[in-house]
DNA sequence: AAAAGCCCCTGGATGC
DNA sequence: TGCATCCAGGGGCTTT
C-alpha cells in the first residue's frame, strides 16, 4: 500500500491519540520482516512522546528508545480503545493506556523494530541513507538537479530508489512524472534544470494533494480509524493502461521498469 | 559507487 | 469448481 501520503495520513490519524500514553504491553503475531529486537515486556511502562515520519517509516518516540514501523506493501495500522482477538493478519499490538495500536499486514513485508535512539545502529541502517523529505524545506531545487546529474539510470528508477528523495513510490512516481511532462524512461542526468524544477514541484504537489485526499486506497489501505483514501480517483495515469489521457485522450501506456509497472502518456510526457 | 535482480509473503484476478 | 499463473502501494541484500 503505502507511500508517503498513506504513511502520513496514518500518522495524522493516531498521533494525537497515542501521545502521552503509557505502554501496558505489546503482543507479537507472526514474524514480520525483522525481529522486534527486544523483549516486548521491556516496553511496559514506557511513555509515548510523539509520532514522527521519515520517508515511509513511522517513528514512535518513547521516553526511552523508539519504535520504527514500516507498513511494507500491505500494512495498515488501526488505533482503537478496545480490540478483539487478533485476526489472521494482525501481527503486532501495542497496548497503551489510551488505546491499542494494531498492525495488520497480510504480506508481512512490514516491520516493527526497537531502537535505543536515532544513533542506534539499527536506526542508522534503516534511516541513514534516506534522501530528503519532499515536503520539507530541505528539498532544494538546485541540490535536486545536482543529484539527478549523477544518475545514469531512468528517472522513474531514481525516484523509486529513495536515496535522492524519499516517500515517492510506484503510484506517485508515475503521477509526478506525468504532471512534470517527463517520460519515465528519461535518463535522470539528462534532465535540464527547468525540467528538474518542474519535477520537484510536481512531486510536492502530488504528495501534498494525496495527503489531503486521505491517500490512495487501491485495495486495502485505511487510516488508523479505518477510513479509506480517495486520491486514486484522480490519478492521471496510474492503473489506467489503455484508458484515454485526461489531458489529450491518447491511450495511457504501460511498461515495466525494474519489475514494476509504469504508466505514462506518450504525448504529454517528453523523453 | 551505481545499477540491476532477487527475494520476502499472501491474496485477488484471470485464464484454461 | 479447480488449478496454474501473474500481479500487487516496498526495499534490503547480493551480485555485477
Amino acid at each position: 500500500m503505502p507511500e508517503l501520503p498513506e504513511v502520513e495520513v496514518t500518522r495524522l490519524s493516531f498521533a494525537d491519540r497515542i501521545q502521552d500514553s503509557e505502554i501496558l504491553g505489546a503482543e507479537l503475531g507472526k514474524p514480520l520482516r525483522w525481529p522486534l529486537g527486544l523483549d516486548p515486556q521491556a516496553l511496559v511502562g514506557r511513555r509515548v512522546l510523539s509520532v514522527r515520519r521519515r520517508g515511509k517509516y513511522l517513528l514512535i518516540d518513547l521516553d526511552r528508545g523508539m519504535l520504527l514501523l514500516h507498513l511494507g506493501m500491505s500494512g495498515s495500522l488501526g488505533f482503537s480503545a478496545r480490540v478483539g482477538p487478533p485476526g489472521v493478519h494482525d501481527h503486532f499490538d501495542l497496548v497503551t493506556t489510551r488505546g491499542v495500536l494494531r498492525l495488520n499486514d497480510p504480506r508481512r513485508f512490514g516491520a516493527v523494530v526497537h531502537a535505543h535512539g536515532e544513533n542506534d545502529p539499527v536506526a542508522v541502517k534503516l534511516l541513514g541513507a534516506l534522501g530528503v523529505e519532499p515536503l520539507g524545506e530541505t528539498f532544494d531545487a538546485k541540490a535536486f538537479h545536482a543529484a539527478l546529474k549523477l544518475r545514469r539510470t531512468a528517472i522513474k528508477q531514481v525516484l523509486l530508489s529513495g536515496d535522492v528523495v524519499v516517500g515517492v513510490g510506484n503510484i506517485y512516481a508515475s503521477e509526478a512524472l506525468f504532471l512534470a511532462g517527463i517520460r519515465p524512461t528519461t535518463a535522470a542526468w539528462r534532465l535540464t534544470r527547468p525540467r528538474a524544477d518542474r519535477l520537484r514541484e510536481a512531486i510536492r504537489d502530488v504528495l501534498a494533494r494525496a495527503v489531503s485526499r486521505g491517500g490512495s486506497t487501491l485495495r486495502d489501505f485505511s487510516n488508523a480509524h479505518g477510513e479509506s483514501g480517495y486520491f486514486q480517483l484522480e490519478a492521471m495515469v496510474y492503473d489506467r493502461a489503455g484508458e484515454p489521457c485526461r489531458t489529450c485522450a491518447t491511450p495511457i501506456r504501460l511498461l515495466r521498469q525494474g519489475q514494476r509497472s509504469t504508466y505514462y502518456c506518450p504525448v504529454c510526457q517528453k523523453p
